[in-house]
DNA sequence: GTGAAAGCGCTAACAT
DNA sequence: ATGTTAGCGCTTTCAC
């Protein structure tokens, strides 16, 4: 590795020379600084942040901590906030908690001994104290989920509100049966989703049939499967159905499709997030379309004035930032059959027989 | 920020005894060291990397350049090397090239200049000289994309004989007008896929119908629609499709969706990638599914095995890795007509119009 | 068993 | 316009 000793002893100047001809300082000679450049370029000089840091300097690195980035809410997060990081000269450091609480500790010490600039986190239910503690000296956002352990500042979406407006959809197209498969309640979104359809269905005047997840279990495409199936083996099944996850999503439609239930005569269905083939998953997929990508930019670039102008002594007065979804209606949503719902053809041991397509 | 120097203070001992305690050097006693953890503890003590770097420490963090996270090829690879990374006490940079030159270039320097251990990089098609001249001092490794101007270490697929096996099957089924829509052969992947294709169509004795993309255009979903409906404007529109990316095919599906082509009455396609959705998308998609999970994490374990045993003087001989694709037969590819095909309905300005499963 | 001091690469205050 | 010196937090001689 060049260093700054390096360049000075080839051209038998002083190191601060050097130092200062690399950072432009106007009391060195325009040909000083010129072979300087030169020496630097030709030996592959690149500064060590490592004593950059010691020096003073802070780092340009922000933390993104997500539960798992194969997940395409987290990836199309990561891959936003990539890009605007890189449009600022910071990088990103990518850490999955896996939703565990002891992972989630690792990685933000991991992030807390590389003295990052900051944090986007997406905490998992209860965060370890440590964790508190550790990001109260770091400049940290939470990013859709949020929980009362960390800082007030937080980037997210209206949860009740897009299950609610989901709900609505289906009580407006007059079913009067409809379930909710959603998340564990131990995590903040969770709840205020299944929130927002018990006030949706309350609001009707309904009875819910909801499947949410067990305790502890975490929002899986198997879940969704699972409970799917869970409700159509019940004496009068739901006529429509709203999921809470993009996971549970998947699971549901991947049911659907092997079970070859027919959508919407069956079953109506509100998805959650709008990913690639869910418009043409069968007859379309109704779903909530979420704004991630502009949420993860506008979260970091948020982090990044926080973290520029926080030094001031000023009061830093809590920010939160609330986005809605949009409710895209395609195919999987109808009006429910006018006679009894006649039983759809669900095996709780699913044959693979695709729904040929004609 | 708590320092070795505080908890010395603190404890009326100098600084050595305390990073010794910390470090769990036999010297100490066992008192002290339990005082030192404990005012640690206390006080939210973590190490300073860059400090410790300073000493000579090598970094724990391992540069993972990609084109583009949201792309969830790449979220799969993101995924499994933090996993791994995580559970060897590593941490991944997350750098964004977009297939861009200048930004791998940015991206690589920065990492240099973090003094990271090791780097994964699916490089663009023309690196610049700077990256490999950065790279040289860096345990890296490739993946999925090789060129020769970076380290000869690369994991990837055999993307010529994923290729092959596929237009192979098509030709089983007795498609004598197959085409093949693929990325830029600037990229040594897409050339080996074309190559693939060009083979197995040779072999077959057939003409074919090549929608490659113009050069330098990425292999993006927009490419695959518009070539697919360029294609299908010709006077002899091909009875069978390969798609040579995930994007691609991505967007073939979702033109073809659009389009209300019957598939695979109309055109039988093999795709690119096992994607979430396929299986469900039309008739399910006959496609190519890649162990790009697999692929990851055996990339990030040869890393970091290459990193602590590269020290010793032996000469590191090239080590390269190919994977193999299976080949997923699912609905969309059956035999071609046996009359002239008949032209499907095909729109240059399609009309939102979903094919209505029944 | 513990302390003092040097030094990693860089920058900034203080000389010339 | 350039050189000298000190010090960031840590580890590691070398001393006691």
């Amino acid at each position: 590795m060049t260093t700054t000793k390096d360049i000075a002893a080839r051209l038998d100047l002083s190191v601060s020379t050097v130092g200062r001809a690399l950072a432009d300082d106007h009391r060195i000679s325009a040909e000083t600084k010129f072979r300087v450049h030169q020496v630097a370029e030709e030996l592959g000089y690149v500064a060590n942040r490592a004593a950059r840091m010691m020096r003073g300097a802070r780092s340009t690195v922000i933390g993104l901590v997500v539960p798992d980035v194969s997940n395409s809410f987290y990836s199309t997060v990561a891959h936003a906030l990539a890009e605007t990081m890189s449009s600022h000269d910071h990088q990103v450091m990518l850490c999955e908690s896996g939703d565990s609480r002891q992972n989630e500790l690792r990685q933000v010490r991991d992030l807390a001994a590389a003295q990052v600039a900051g944090v986007v986190i997406v905490p998992t239910a209860k965060p370890h104290h440590d964790v508190s503690r550790l990001l109260r000296s770091t400049p940290h956002v939470q990013l859709l989920r949020k929980v009362s352990a960390l800082s007030p500042h937080w980037f997210g979406i209206d949860d009740h509100n897009v299950i609610h407006v989901a709900t609505r959809h289906l009580v407006g197209l007059g079913h009067r049966r409809i379930a909710y498969i959603g998340g564990t309640v131990d995590i903040p979104t969770a709840a205020a989703r299944l929130a927002g359809f018990h006030d949706a269905i309350a609001a009707a005047g309904l009875r819910p049939d909801v499947g949410i997840a067990e305790l502890g279990s975490p929002s899986s495409a198997a879940h969704g499967a699972d409970t799917l199936r869970r409700l159509f083996r019940e004496r009068r099944p739901p006529t429509a159905l709203v999921t809470g996850s993009v996971q549970i999503t998947r699971g549901v439609l991947a049911a659907l499709h092997e079970d070859g239930v027919t959508v919407p005569r069956d079953l109506s269905v509100v998805g959650f997030g709008d990913e690639p083939g869910f418009a043409w998953w069968g007859p379309g997929l109704t779903t909530i379309s979420l704004p991630m990508h502009e949420l993860a930019i506008a979260c970091g670039v948020w982090l990044l004035h926080h973290i520029d102008h926080q030094t001031q002594e000023t009061a830093q007065a809590p920010f939160t930032s609330v986005s809605s979804g949009t409710l895209v209606e395609r195919g999987s949503t109808g009006p429910p059959p006018a006679a009894p719902a006649s039983r759809a053809t669900v095996r709780s041991r699913p044959v693979r027989q695709p729904v040929r397509q004609r």
